[in-house]
DNA sequence: CTGAAAGCGCTAACAT
DNA sequence: ATGTTAGCGCTTTCAG
């Protein structure tokens, strides 16, 4: 076994608060005490449990991130910020995914099988913003992306609404007129693809056009695979869209392939527009025009929401709702020919 | 504060044992008593403290995953993987990111700021093994990639060498003469990279074509952008190559941009082969051929034999050296033409 | 400036 | 089958 704060303390001839003392530097201890425990320390390879701590202080310094999976261009880059973030904050990042399972992201929130987390942020998925805040309570939780119903929890997000208007105004300012949407999903309650949804919609009807349903095409899940398969399928449907707006990059890159495995130019033929900005947008042939959010800050922000009420001695905090921005990024994906 | 064993005895009416018992299933306890019990942890909303539990237990079933970064596809995929296996074990992962740096991978090692891991998967960068296996005991240590010299850890890897000798008589096989290596790293000690570029210049030995230097571009880091900046100084000082062996599919993907750029046909007039299998290559354009490593198992394994040395009673098991299978993926970037 | 001791919530040996 | 209790390693109040 490792050696304890008194095991410390007897080597170095002192009591286990000076021991304690030195560790936290918490209070003034004469110069030459301090040599010695530090020397102690070193001698034994002291390292403080932090279990019994936690036990201690009634907190763990640990957070949870629950996100659909890492294995996601979006949710990885997040998830890399968030933990050098908490870092800063000398918090410890626990990352557990639920697969878009209902029951994963209620196990988490209700803590079965033990509260170790201080707090949670979740990007939630297969599970309704206000089944989210019932579970949770009394767990201090920040909401990503979804939006929380009656202000029960915190939420940090893009204006989905605005971005996803904004890139459909993008296309049709090129003079395109089909524009074809991938990434709804009506069977799961996903408010995001909803609020994008909306978006696309209402930026086809200012530019004097209908939305017709043959050019929304739903998908199952948000890799690249399903946007391939959509964008096939919305080719053999017969829509003949010169435009797609992607809910998402890794649609967008999907429906990227099929089209050049069609023969179809991009963007002569059909422009794309994806969302989210990850690195393989910047890369990839063409490059992609995409919807960037300012990750960083979503990253910043949602830590600042846990730790205000983490440390917050009062319980009534208003909930937060934090809107990040973002900015359209144009490449060749959606270049004027 | 939320509710503790003894309220929930209390309430219940039995002793604590009791309800330890019922938590954990550890003894009988009858059916009416059970039922009892567990009202009394409903109505509480009883959760048990783990930070308690961890004390009394010695164990925390937290396990540690350092790598250099999340936001990289490849290691997104595996941290991804090891998070779900971790998961069927009742291990719950904490992620750190050292971000190549030798510091923050001594402190993940060392434990400073106290011990919570009960064991740690690295994958090392700029440390190199003998440093990583002097630091880390008595933390069990399974090391992903980098070899251990003497042993002195558990390490998962697959055949590099082989690997890269493959992947490189692969383009020697399609009549390519001029094969240059992008990736090495000979600043930092990285011993995947140099057994990656040893079986490159074995491949091209054994074709009976000599190494040469102007063909082996290093990087400084593995990004996308570093995979386009190497492969722009090849075409520069007219190294004139007809293929390419990068030694990680995004360095291949962004030497793919560049070759695109300079408006190369790949893989006519260069073809192009990568390694570590990550999704964006089944997505681009063209397709990327790449060295696959079989991830599911380097996860599984690397908790195999952490759970070895945790359960373990005894301390002296021998170090395993496990080489995972790979296989070479041939696709649109090195077809035949 | 330092020592003694209580107690955080849980489990398990011991007792009934 | 269930109750009683010591103690995991740490911080901190109370004394000195």
């Amino acid at each position: 076994m490792s050696s304890s704060l008194k095991d410390v303390a007897a080597r170095a001839g002192v009591s286990a608060r000076t021991v304690s003392n030195v560790v936290n530097g918490s209070a003034r201890v004469a110069p030459e005490t301090r040599r010695r425990v530090q020397e102690a320390i070193d001698e034994l390879g002291y390292r403080p449990n932090l279990a019994a701590r936690s036990l201690r202080a009634g907190r763990t310094g640990i957070i949870g991130l629950a996100i659909p999976e890492l294995h996601s261009p979006y949710f990885a880059e997040l998830a890399g910020l968030l933990v050098d973030e908490a870092r800063r904050r000398s918090w410890t990042v626990v990352i557990d995914q639920t697969r878009g399972g209902a029951e994963a992201e209620r196990r988490l929130l209700t803590g079965d099988g033990g509260r170790v987390m201080d707090g949670l942020i979740i990007s939630p998925w297969a599970l309704p913003a206000e089944d989210i805040t019932a579970a949770a309570r009394p767990l201090p939780v920040v909401l990503l992306g979804e939006r929380s119903p009656h202000g029960l929890a915190d939420r940090v997000a893009v204006d989905n609404v605005a971005a996803a208007d904004e890139a459909t105004a993008h296309l049709l300012s090129l003079g395109r007129r089909r524009v074809a949407a991938i990434g709804l999903q009506p069977h799961l309650r996903n408010g995001t693809a909803e609020l994008r949804a909306e978006g696309y919609r209402a930026a086809l009807r200012r530019a004097g056009i209908a939305p017709r349903p043959a050019w929304e095409r739903p998908v199952t899940a948000l890799h690249r695979s399903d946007g391939a398969r959509a964008m096939a399928e919305l080719l053999d449907a017969g829509a003949e869209p010169d435009a797609v707006f992607a809910f998402s990059d890794e649609l967008a890159l999907g429906a990227l392939h099929t089209a050049h495995e069609r023969g179809l130019r991009v963007p002569q033929d059909v422009a794309v527009v994806g969302f989210d900005d990850i690195e393989d947008g910047r890369f990839s042939h063409p490059t992609l025009t995409t919807v960037s959010p300012d990750k960083g800050q979503i990253a910043a922000r949602a830590l600042q929401c846990l730790a205000d009420r983490i440390y917050s001695p009062r319980h009534d905090l208003p909930a937060a709702d934090l809107t990040v921005p973002h900015r359209l990024v144009v490449r060749g994906s959606s270049a004027t020919v």
